[in-house]
RNA sequence: GGCCCUAUCGUCUAGCCUGGUCUAGGACACCUCCCUUUCACGGAGGUAACAGGGGUUCGAAUCCCCUUAGGGUCACCA
């Protein structure tokens, strides 16, 4: 009565059936994205199908929230699945759905324990009553004589009646898989074959107290079920699938291509870590000596847990508090899931480039592609077997490439997108016009989407607010040479006001003449004081545009509040 | 520690399967110079690797063995 194996769904198309298993813990992680691209790409450029599954068997660790989020980003990098969680986009568009669900395990307990039944009655799983204190103790006795520590089955001693008395008392129990002797090949499309020995694996645990499968059980039926072919996944995995293939021979299943893809660090070789931010935050809390929790923090955290916070390593601050942290302290916060990759203004399109490069390359001295090319290009054999660091560094130079050869208007709509999403303020107190000629001096300067916002804070500050400070190339540029920037700068004043058009071509042609009557033609020593009057700082875009952006009235204003400030 | 896997510039990698064309190619980073009104961009050069040791072979980055180093895994997490 129970169905061995599931027929095969006619209505699938050919080609391989690959998957992608996250399970909803936090954010999506650029590890996890890769395995998604390999699988979406391997599944695509051969007629296949790409499914995505969440794997939400452990219910302390899991929530809704976390899966959405992963679909959001999936989306947004254009890893589309062809199977899996329905998706309904802002714009009302779908994604999703398919004819093998549902596709949340928490969602599939009936079916697992149809499964587990059977095994049960073939004599391939059994119930086992140990306290978890009791393998404790057990494991601790292993390490003490240095002796691996595999299951004694202990439970295997206990007869039919014994078992079922513990059953109809309600003892807690999980139920074991009986692992048959004998060593267990694995073979991997880019491993190659392994040979675990004998006894290597013990009786693992297929059904934890609370009734819901572990992992090992859950991806073995529900891989069968949903009729996939080909296991990409990480490499961490690789040793796990003896576990897998012990499973498929006794539930009579069909055993799928397996693939393990290298894993991705750090450049420093430990692995990618939420905790790298709250490391990146401490070094500037250091810095700036802030013992107290910054006043525009907003009271988000108390003076104690600021402390607290601070002296440990291990305590992460709050995602929305770090990154409100991060813009007052005015450091970038280390990009660790994809939605930070966002957020920082990289492309979906480089990242999926740049993480494709981290375990694969299609050869040719080709580096860069995009999704179709992937897709047609990607194959097993050349993905690498050794794991890779993340350069982030590589990464950024990918995205420049990519935002500097985009045209104009390309830019300039995906800065207002970025911007809408997150900087509106910014993007509020600019009119179109003025944003627009930002993002067009701006654009062959950008390395990524959020640095036109991060660099160009003058723009929105208050005429009478902008500040100067006495940093070393402020006073160079104001107070230094001879005459120095500031009497250059009163030497402007009167051709600027008098200056009818206040279009970047007309301003450098008027301050080209003033440059060349008393500069000796050095345009420079014009320029830098006309930049620190008008933006309080020596970096911006190329002058003429940024008087241009500000508009006369501001400019002028910025330029005698300049001279009263310097002039004292 | 047991078991499994891996090893080319600082990093990502090409070459390895099917030994000679490899005085080992590309990219990022770095250094030098050029361009330049700041910051960037850009242009031209340059430094930089086959982990070590044994074999096999006329010949090895490429095949074999050992050593070393790195990684993964040994949960009622996935």
């Amino acid at each position: 009565m129970t169905p061995k194996v599931s027929s095969p769904d006619s209505s699938l198309p050919a080609g391989p059936v690959t998957r992608f298993a996250p399970s909803p813990s936090g954010h999506l992680h650029v590890g996890g994205a890769r395995t998604a691209l390999f699988c979406w790409a391997f599944a695509n450029g051969r007629n296949g199908t790409f499914l995505l599954r969440i794997e939400d068997t452990d219910q302390k660790r899991s929530s809704d929230a976390a899966s959405i989020g992963f679909l959001n980003d999936l989306d947004w990098l254009g890893i589309h699945w062809n199977e899996g969680p329905a998706f309904t986009r802002p714009d009302g568009t779908a994604l999703g759905g398919g004819a093998h669900g549902p596709y949340f395990q928490s969602e599939r307990a009936d079916t697992y324990n149809r499964y587990i039944e059977q095994l049960i009655r073939d004599g391939h799983a059994y119930h086992a009553f140990d306290t978890p204190e009791e393998l404790d103790a057990k494991r601790k006795a292993s390490l003490a004589t240095k002796t691996p520590y595999r299951y004694d089955r202990a439970a295997l001693q206990l007869s039919p009646a014994e078992v079922d008395a513990h059953l109809r008392a309600g003892t807690p129990a999980v139920v074991r898989c009986r692992v048959p002797a004998g060593p267990i090949v694995i073979k991997d499309e880019i491993l190659g074959e392994a040979t675990i020995p004998a006894g290597e694996v013990d009786d693992f645990v297929i059904r934890k107290v609370d009734g819901f499968p572990t992992y090992h059980f859950a991806v073995v039926v529900d891989d069968e079920l949903m009729g996939v072919t080909h296991v990409l996944r990480a490499q961490e995995h690789f040793t796990n699938t003896a576990k897998h293939m012990v499973l498929q021979d006794a539930l009579g299943f069909r055993r799928p291509t397996y693939a393990h893809l290298p894993l991705i660090f750090n450049p420093d070789g430990s692995k990618m870590s939420k905790r790298d931010k709250d490391k990146t935050l401490r070094a500037a809390v250091q810095q700036k000596g802030l013992t107290e929790p910054p006043a525009d923090l907003g009271g988000a955290i108390t003076a104690e847990a600021w402390k607290a916070w601070f002296g440990d390593k291990n305590k992460q601050l709050d995602f929305d508090i770090a990154a409100k942290l991060a813009a007052i302290l005015d450091v970038t916060l280390p990009e660790i899931n994809v939605d930070d990759f966002r957020r920082s203004g990289y492309l979906p399109s480089v990242v999926c480039n740049f993480l494709a490069l981290n375990g694969w390359s299609p050869g040719e001295n080709i580096e860069k592609f995009d999704l179709e090319f992937l897709k047609a290009r990607f194959d097993l054999s050349r993905v690498q077997k050794t794991p890779a660091k993340f350069d982030r560094v590589k990464l950024l130079s990918f995205n420049c490439d990519a935002i500097t050869s985009m045209a104009r208007e390309e830019f300039l709509r995906l800065s207002i997108a970025h911007g809408e999403q997150f900087h509106p303020a910014f993007l509020k107190k600019l009119t179109r016009e003025q944003f627009a000629m930002l993002a067009g001096a701006s654009h062959e300067r950008s390395k990524t989407l959020d640095e036109l916002f991060r660099n160009n804070r003058w723009v929105t500050a208050a005429d009478g607010a902008l500040t100067w400070d006495d940093s070393k190339n402020v006073r160079k540029a104001m107070l230094e040479g001879t005459p120095p920037g500031i009497e250059r700068l009163r030497g402007l004043q009167p051709t600027l006001t008098a200056l009818a058009d206040w279009s970047p071509a007309a301003l450098e042609a008027a301050v080209k003449l003033f440059a060349d009557a008393n500069t000796g033609g050095n345009l420079g020593m014009a320029a830098q004081p006309l930049r620190v009057a008008v933006t309080g700082g020596t970096v911006s875009p190329p002058i003429f545009d940024t008087l241009a952006i500000l508009g006369k009235e501001s400019s002028l204003v910025r330029i005698s509040r300049c001279l009263a400030h310097f002039g004292s």
